[in-house]
DNA sequence: TTGACTGTACCGTCTGGACGGTTTATAAAA
DNA sequence: TTTTATAAACCGTCCAGACGGTACAGTCAA
């Protein structure tokens, strides 16, 4: 409602169809992962277009070519965000088949995982919630289907989807920088969880 | 570092101490509780001094002489907003009294309660990551001295510390509107996590 | 030729904050 | 009690810089 039409679904705003290596595409990631940085570098209330320029080494009018506005780029994080961090999950999942609730130990796995620190979800959300709240919407629906994974996965999802929202918090605290662990606590409280899911599991299968 | 020299320690910045009815104390917590409501309103990033003189209905001068800067300003909501809940967390452990895991059990209550949704730390919290990420620090200390409290009050701290970062992050999704549930089940959820400090309870005392 | 940019110049708006002036509370002096 | 002094509390305006965004002419590889 802000800006007209940006990018209807999809995560390319450019004419053709995501071919996904194309010389567009890849410089079009180059600025997300460069709006990224300057994220974690100067937080989300900092987050400028000048700043990306800076950051990306590109001119100010190519990013404004790849994202027509600044809510299209926040829009474009949230998506690419949410796609790298399903991709992921999926993943684990994959390996993970024949094991109950594979979604809650996936989504502790990643979320515990170094990737969290690097370019994470969380980040894009700040600078969503800092100046454009309507994206959010994406990033609860994204949720959501993960709760509904659980729920279907296990008779006692709602103790799954606790122990997701312990790694989930972890996560986010570690991202804003108000992680009250040392390192040592962390790697403790991510193996209690990940032996809680398998307690879990072992109840269910009884 | 930003600004020379604001507010030292305490939550006031006039000279003499805190006197907690003088008028100036009233104003200032009135500017604090109009910055909550604009965070609330319009987002963490358009918190602006001038959307606060509109909110507050106090000129920009007054709001600059009780908040000599932006960044003073958002120091005070997170001074007074742990504060505020510090208050309500000591006041139910107090009432808890002589039960097992009383901080736990209090935490996971008060960010249950209807007062998140209201006037958060976390709404502080994003204003602060926003534009101030330095002022966060004193957030993870109130975290520390919480987790070095249940440490202390039970052997399966660790548990409770889950417990206590489910509750935690429940709460933030609710302030970031990215929250996934429904009432019911929201509900249903806390209400397991508080029956979880139960279980954690009883088997300590065996 | 077309898509993918670069580079520069520019505009309107917003924002933090400085500043000078005015009112109000308080308390001492008359 | 009234007057006066003084500092705290508060008002309203102004300004420089930042920011989002436009426009447009030119480059350069595929």
């Amino acid at each position: 409602m802000t800006t007209k039409e940006v990018s209807p679904d999809q995560d390319v705003p450019p004419k053709k169809a995501s071919k996904k290596n194309t010389r567009s595409n890849n410089s079009r990631v180059a600025v997300l992962h460069a709006a990224e940085r300057v994220v974690q570098k100067l937080g989300p209330g900092r987050l400028t277009i000048d700043a990306v320029v800076t950051e990306s080494g590109m001119s100010k009018g190519g990013i404004l070519y790849h994202f027509p506005s600044k809510s299209a780029l926040v829009e474009g994080m949230i998506n690419h965000m949410v796609e790298e961090s399903n991709r992921r999950v999926a993943q684990l999942v994959e390996q993970l088949e024949g094991e109950a609730n594979p979604t809650v130990r996936a989504l502790i796995e990643v979320q515990g995982g170094s990737w969290v620190e690097e370019q994470s979800l969380s980040r894009a959300l700040m600078a969503a919630a800092a100046q454009d709240p309507e994206h959010i919407g994406k990033v609860r629906d994204n949720k959501r289907l993960f709760v509904e994974r659980m729920q279907a996965e296990s008779q006692d999802s709602d103790d799954a989807i606790l122990l997701w929202l312990a790694a989930d918090c972890m996560a986010i605290n570690k991202v804003l920088n108000i992680s009250c662990f040392t390192d040592e606590e962390e790697k403790r409280l991510h193996a209690r969880l990940l032996s809680l899911v398998d307690k879990l599991s072992a109840k269910s299968r009884t």
